[in-house]
RNA sequence: GCCGGGGUGGCCGAGUGGUUAGGCGGCGGGCUGCAGACCCGCCGAGAUGGGUUCAAAUCCCAUCCCCGGCUCCA
């Protein structure tokens, strides 16, 4: 069974099947760079890294475009309110863009087309459009004519008639059909310009992804992701535009993940319950927000929430944990049955973990299938105290490649145990040492003090049959 | 008004017509000098009302509730 994905359009499960031979080409809506990005945009951004990470653990190349919108009514807006220019805007916050996917561990697209970098592209597929008929000017203004394209509403489900009724834009009486969009607004005062044939203005927000898309992908090109919300209208014109000017389908999948809530409700301006990545990181380490992301199916909501949150640090505390233990033991040459009995649970759960990411990308059922291995883990280090070299780094491996290179999630163990200062690392040393000692004695008052003070401090201390271990009480 | 998603055990969260989701939590047991970590067992469920079926949380109908798209939005 290969890989199946949940297709927007057409609203099912289907077989993937890339367009060419060992490739996956996808596109990834970027941000508005106007300001910080947040957890939602988050939740969106690792999405597709797991879907990138994923194909090319599967064996394909994957080549991974996502846009940057820096010309727009918002960078300008801001632009105005800070009096500083928009290039500065969205320089500022392109490069906060990018630091927030590094910190978060996305790997960075390998192409992030500027739309101010694309503006004569983006005149040329204009141009096409209105000699192809499916566009028109008015004043300076160009719109494209959804009449004209018979399918439009097909990714959306939306209907001309319905979407008319519901308007609840006002109608601009310079176009034909209230759907209509625009391609290019011609210049308003105070606004950047670029000169057309149609006069000075600027493209509209669809066409810089339609255009970039099919510069760096193709006229065809195979996955399409972003949030839902830019179903209707952003994605259902992009293929307007695309697809009437090539008459060639624009993307074959299209792939959106569900909102990222806080405290039940999407987040927005207006409530004020926007949460930047930048400070979400502030509270919780990048491992333990991308583990709470990809806790639930990207197509259902999920809540951010302090005790989910917290429930997610545990169980990947858990699995650190597990991790941990399984590479303090000591390395033998021999493979006994117990080492024969873990391979095959964790290969078993290997198995496991492909099919729940071959099913349209099941995270949720992916980190069970590593919990199953915990267990396999857990189970083998309580009765053995050794390993066999080979045994134990198929397992590491194993679980290293699924959960750092897939999902994600760099492994931290064994720095956990060290503060940053030698001198403190040296003085807990010390005072185990001690501690030691006074338990050979049986002094089992005195070692116990010494553990709960250290616990008040903030060490963790666990006695284990290889020894005394420490480390920080997580943050 | 039109379109879409959902309601699962104390909590998070999957599968999907019959056989264990998983994790957290609680309880009991094991290992520990004790604690922790870990292992084992148990606890507990599918909004409501009907229907189909030998069998439904899963299919159908109705009802209630929640969320979203139709406007910038991941």
């Amino acid at each position: 069974m290969g890989l199946r994905v949940f297709n927007t359009l057409g609203m099912r499960k289907e077989e993937f099947v890339p367009l060419r031979d060992g490739e996956v080409r996808i596109y990834v809506c970027g941000p508005t760079v106007y300001d910080f990005i947040h957890i939602g945009n988050a939740r969106a951004f690792i999405f597709a890294d797991i879907v990138r990470r994923y194909l090319e653990y599967r064996g394909f190349n994957v080549i991974l475009v996502s846009n940057i919108t820096d010309v727009d009514d918002k960078i300008i807006r801001r632009s105005q309110e800070t009096g500083l220019s928009m290039q500065r805007i969205s320089e500022i916050y392109s490069d906060a863009y990018f630091e927030d996917l590094d910190a978060l561990n996305v790997r960075r697209p390998n192409v992030s087309p500027r739309a101010t970098q694309h503006i004569s592209e983006m005149i040329e597929v204009i141009q096409n459009l209105i000699e192809k008929g499916f566009a028109y000017q008015v004043d300076g203004d160009v719109y494209f004519d959804v009449l004209k394209f018979e399918d439009y509403g097909k990714l959306s489900g939306n209907k001309l008639e319905a979407l008319e009724m519901g308007a609840r834009i006002e109608v601009n009486p310079k176009k034909r059909n209230p759907a209509d969009f625009a391609l290019w607004k011609s210049r308003k005062e105070g606004e950047p310009a670029w000169y057309s044939p149609w006069g000075w203005g600027r493209p509209g927000w669809h066409i810089e992804c339609s255009t970039m898309a099919m510069k760096y992908l193709g006229e065809t090109f195979d996955i399409h992701m972003g949030g839902k919300d830019l179903i209707f209208p952003h994605h259902e014109n992009e293929i307007a535009q695309a697809e009437s000017l090539t008459g060639k389908p624009f993307a074959r999948y299209w792939l959106h993940n569900e909102w990222l809530t806080v405290g039940g409700q999407k987040m927005s301006k207006s409530l004020g319950n926007i949460i930047t990545v930048r400070d979400a990181l502030k509270i919780y380490s990048p491992q333990v927000l991308r583990f709470f992301l990809i806790s639930a199916h990207y197509r259902s909501p999920l809540d951010f929430n302090k005790e989910s949150i917290e429930q997610a640090k545990i169980n990947l505390e858990k699995i650190f944990n597990a991790i941990e233990r399984l590479l303090s033991l000591k390395e033998r040459s021999e493979r006994g049955e117990d080492e024969e009995f873990l391979l095959a649970q964790v290969r078993e759960a290997k198995k496991r973990f492909e099919e729940a990411m071959d099913d349209d990308f099941n995270t949720p059922l992916a980190i069970a299938a590593i919990f199953d291995m915990v267990r396999a883990v857990n189970t083998y280090v309580n009765r053995n105290g050794e390993i066999e070299a080979a045994t134990k780094s198929e397992v590491y491996e194993t679980i290293r490649v699924l959960l750092e290179d897939v999902l994600g999630i760099k492994i931290e163990v064994g720095k956990r145990e060290k503060t940053r200062s030698d001198i403190i690392n040296s003085l807990v040393e010390l005072i185990l040492e001690v501690r030691q000692e006074m338990r050979r004695r049986k002094e089992w008052e005195i070692s116990d003090k010494i553990r709960e003070r250290l616990q008040m401090l903030g060490f963790i201390i666990e006695d284990t049959p290889q020894g005394t271990k420490w480390r920080l009480k997580e943050t």
